[in-house]
RNA sequence: GGGCGAUUAGCUCAGUUGGUUCAGAGCGUACGCUUCACACGCGUAAGGUCGUAGGUUCGAAUCCUACAUCGCCCACCA
């Protein structure tokens, strides 16, 4: 066996055993096998996407999850795959091609179509290749593609079965319109920023009268499209004007003055101009009013052919400027107003997005939604945390019709079929249309020019991927999947729809025992839903390329290895708060790896320093006490085999560690089962630190280093070494790479691999109160000594003398079975027990559960500091005192408390008081 | 306008149902250590009336109410 580098470099060993793992098949699930399904969809990234810091911590989650799953002997199935990203993509490969020199105008419809292909099959898998960087276990065999064959399948599908429903319909609608684009943007792919803009007062003449409607606009140049002016019903102000007319300036059409509820009277003038064709709600007036549309704009936001000469073909801001002068010119301008209003854009592009009436296909959101909210009502799904269940409620409860069409080229063509006649139908395929609509070869069909929003895939991904529509055992056996881990902010994108999709499209599909599926719990795509933290900058500023505040993933891995970004986020990350993330946060996980490391070369050590002493003994042939079935170095290997926990030679540091131990595995399991990932790496980072470094490995130092038969020292390292074992298990989902190398030095794996090792199991057995009670107490009165060492500024160098004097309730052979103990952890030379009256002059002294310890400071130190230090403590145990004798001075408390309370506090007074009294003494003493 | 979250040590945060010598950790700081795994380390220490004001309770960092500050989501914004 080699020897190990003093620090883990973990460059050198993260791609091999990436490699390994994957040659090898570990991340491959199977169906039908004999064990329960444990399946994780990833959130598809977007093909355009590369790796950020928010992937690390989604990622991360998953494979801690999905490894720590499968250790326990689940069927564990990480699907991995990527998103079309429909603008998102299309902007990119527009973008390339402006820099040659042309456009997707100039190449056609289905050479562009080539040519973002050919991009995604040279760029669209980085991320992908970045995830097994991190150390993420998908089985990628199973790797998927919105647009890939079977999920186009899926998509014409689920598009022909809801319009043959009555779900799909196509209408004119008030869309956000990008002029960029040229395109409709559902309400959620809008982004609103608040903007200084003028609020424009306008006059309009009222026909037959001197007064005037002075109306107030944020777009004078919409007043173009103006086909009536509204005012509130109960508004006395206006109440003679309605049914009036007014004159629209500029144009000279007549305005009908109406009244609706609309209005708000407090508003402006409280008379509003109103324009069907490019605002919400001056739609829905129009509707009611059955109004004219007047519809100004090209699909670039250009002013076209339906508006006076002057201003046709203009951009509509450059439009803005020239109707205000001219209103202003010719009198229609009342005044001008700073106002302050929250404007729309592209989530793409931030270019002004306008509501534009258009033709869309829209899906009817009420009917799917229903089923969906109640699953998530009832638990049957559940949020982490379970807050976001309000914000789903409401927004489903106040579900719109989803506009899913899209007027680009890079996406799932609508599978709508027309005739020259205008009927159309939605179908599989050309022939399936004709047969729909009843039309022979001769006549000509037209394919709806639009494709589909992109996540009219995606949600669909957690039985598309499985192979839906067809019958597959992997749909049977893998759906529903189990738990999505997603950042909150694509609730209603994707979550949402999800669960709407799943329940409607595996209603009777087949379930893994063949009956169909008609149960809720059948027919959710997941039960549990983790939503992720917002990864931040120490600044508390969101990541983000134009801040340049978002570290690059590679680079980090690079500097401090993937398990430590893989623990330091984890440990960063608490359920449903935002993440402040630097690299150099790093260096705790780098830390920790780092001491892992080392605990394992210290005990690989010893086993190497056990092993040669046997090779010494072997040449003298002897048997000499070794045990009887070890002969050799063979059978030493053999017999420190690390399947079996040795139970001969226990003392207390071993119960305590077996009791430590499985009081870890217990809280881990149960973090991780609660979706605590945090609490999860707090569990270990203590264990593995505090518990087995800090504590253990000494005491195995003080039984390995000392005086013991050989016997015993092999069985002390076999035991540790066993322990170390179980502590590399339960580290392996959070850091897998430098716990599958460690394991494998640990013993000879033949081929085996640590990440299909069993996870470590509860044994009832070792759960000790008894010796842990007992091990704080040493802990204690070794803290107490160096704390005096500590204080009295004495050399770590030198050793120190203890006297002992054990209190009425301690066996004395406690401090004996210790004593090596305190001497190793607490560098002193020699304990000796005093008698109950002596008290040794000039000697530090501290009190701990009753027991006094003595350290005789002659010739070593001032006495000034000591005083100081004990009149200290003093004053904290006098405090202590005062307080617990308010609380049972207080008849309230005694009658009310529990009984264990009180007597507990009556106790705790007591102690507190004896402590006092001897440490008074002693300093006392020390005055002399 | 409606809803949600946060406020604890200089910084970043734990603190699960109210009660164990409960006010904690990491980083940072100070002091001392190259002690036979680890200086990416070891030991010791300093540092907080738990945002404010009330309330419930024998007892509140923890439960309730109001307020303040910061942040997020939804709706509206002519």
């Amino acid at each position: 066996m080699a020897e190990l580098p003093k620090a883990y470099a973990p460059r050198e060993v993260e791609d091999r055993w990436y490699e390994f793992w994957e040659s090898h098949g570990l991340f491959r699930a199977t169906a039908n096998s004999s064990k329960t399904p444990y399946t994780i969809v990833i959130p598809p990234p977007n093909i355009t996407g590369v790796l950020t810091m928010g992937h690390v911590l989604n990622n991360t989650i998953q494979d801690i999850l999905i490894r720590w799953k499968r250790m326990q002997g689940y069927e564990a199935c990480w699907i991995p795959g990527t998103d079309h990203a429909g603008i998102a993509t299309q902007n990119v490969v527009e973008k390339a091609l402006l820099q040659e020199g042309t456009n997707r105008h100039q190449l056609g419809r289905e050479e562009f179509i080539t040519r973002v292909w050919e991009w995604k099959e040279e760029y669209g898998s980085t991320i992908i290749k970045q995830l097994r960087k991190l150390g993420a276990s998908c089985d990628w065999e199973r790797e998927r593609f919105t647009m890939d064959e079977g999920l186009s399948n899926a998509v014409k599908e689920v598009f022909v079965r809801l319009f043959d429903k009555g779900l799909i319909y196509r209408g004119k609608y008030i869309v956000n319109w990008c002029p960029h684009h040229r395109t409709a943007l559902s309400d959620d792919e809008v982004d609103y920023t608040e903007m200084q803009g003028n609020l424009w007062h306008i006059r309009y003449p009222i026909e037959g009268s001197k007064n005037v409607a002075v109306v107030a606009t944020t777009r004078p140049e919409t007043m173009l499209g103006d086909t009536a002016i509204a005012v509130n019903p109960h508004d006395e102000r206006y109440k003679s004007l309605i049914g009036k007319t007014a004159v629209l300036p500029l144009v000279g059409r007549k305005l009908p003055i109406i009244a609706d509820e609309l209005v708000d009277m407090a508003f402006g003038t409280g008379m509003v101009k109103v324009t069907p064709a490019h605002d919400p709600n001056d739609f829905l007036m129009g509707q009611r009013h059955n109004l004219q549309q007047v519809n100004i704009f090209d699909e670039e936001g250009r002013l076209n052919e339906s508006v006076p000469k002057q201003y046709e073909g203009l951009d509509r801001f450059e439009c803005r400027k020239r109707i205000v002068k001219d209103l202003d010119a010719q009198g229609f301008l009342v005044k001008v107003e700073p106002h302050q209003h929250s404007v729309g854009r592209c989530y793409r592009c931030n270019t002004i997005i306008e509501p534009y009436l258009s033709d869309q296909w829209f899906v009817k959101m009420k009917p799917l939604a229903t089923p969906a909210l109640r699953v998530v009502h009832e638990g049957i799904v559940r949020f982490h945390p379970d807050r976001w269940v309000k914000v789903y409620e409401h927004w489903m409860t106040n579900i719109r019709d989803w506009c899913i069409s899209r007027q680009i080229w890079w996406g799932h063509r609508i599978p709508v079929y027309y005739t020259t006649g205008g009927n159309y139908t939605a179908a599989r395929s050309e022939d399936d249309a004709r047969t729909k609509l009843g039309v022979g070869p001769d006549m000509p069909l037209r394919q709806d020019e639009d494709v589909l929003d992109t996540w009219f895939s995606s949600w669909l991904w957690p039985f598309s991927t499985l192979g839906w529509p067809e019958d597959t055992n992997d749909l049977r056996f893998f759906n529903p999947t189990n738990t999505l881990v997603t950042g909150p902010d694509i609730i209603f994108f994707w979550v949402a729809r999800m669960i709407m999709a799943n329940m409607e499209f595996m209603k009777g599909f087949p379930r893994a025992d063949g009956r169909p599926r008609t149960k809720s719990k059948d027919l959710v795509p997941f039960r549990d839903v983790y939503f992720t933290s917002i990864i931040r900058d120490a600044q508390g500023r969101k990541m983000s390329k134009s801040l340049g505040n978002s570290p690059d993933p590679l680079d980090v891995i690079n500097e401090y290895g993937a398990d430590a970004l893989r623990f330091t986020i984890a440990y960063l990350s608490p359920l449903g708060q935002d993440v402040l993330f630097s690299t150099e946060k790093c260096e705790l996980g780098r830390n920790f790896a780092n001491k892992l490391w080392n605990a394992g070369r210290f005990l690989l050590m010893n086993k190497a320093e056990l092993l040669s002493k046997v090779s010494d003994q072997d040449k003298r042939s002897t048997r000499e006490s070794l045990g009887q079935e070890t002969f050799g170095r063979r059978g030493l290997e053999k017999n420190l085999d690390l399947e079996n926990l040795p139970e001969e030679h226990l003392d207390l540091a071993d119960r305590w560690i077996l009791s430590r131990l499985n009081h870890a595995i217990r809280a881990f399991n149960d973090a991780l089962t609660n979706f605590r990932i945090n609490e999860s790496t707090k569990i270990l980072y203590d264990f593995v630190w505090h518990d087995f470094c800090d504590w253990y490995a000494e005491f195995v130092k003080t039984r390995f280093y000392g005086d013991e038969p050989s016997e015993v020292k092999r069985v002390v390292v076999q035991r540790a070494l066993w322990v170390y074992d179980r502590a590399l298990r339960l580290l392996h989902p959070h850091m897998p790479f430098v716990t599958e190398e460690l394991w494998q030095h640990l013993s000879e794996r033949n081929g085996a691999s640590l990440m299909r090792a069993e996870f470590p199991t509860v044994d009832e057995r070792w759960f000790d109160e008894k010796t842990e009670r007992e091990m704080a107490f040493v802990q204690n009165v070794i803290n107490a000594v160096r704390n005096i060492r500590g204080e009295n500024n004495i050399l770590p160098s030198s050793e120190v003398r203890v006297h002992v004097r054990p209190a009425a309730q301690h066996r004395a052979l406690v401090f004996e079975e210790y004593a090596q103990y305190l001497k190793r952890l607490a560098r002193v030379e020699q304990v000796d027990f005093i008698s109950p009256t002596w008290v040794p002059k000039l000697a530090a002294s501290a009190v701990v559960n009753g027991a006094e310890i003595f350290v005789p400071l002659e010739g070593i130190i001032d006495v000034s500091a000591e005083r100081r230090r004990l009149e200290k403590e003093i004053t904290r145990l006098e405090q202590l005192v005062e307080s617990i004798e308010k609380k049972l001075g207080n008849p309230q408390f005694v009658e009310r408390a529990p009984k264990e309370v009180v007597q507990k506090e009556r106790e705790k007074e007591e102690n507190v008081k004896t402590s006092l009294e001897k440490l008074r003494r002693n300093l006392e003493q020390l005055s002399y």
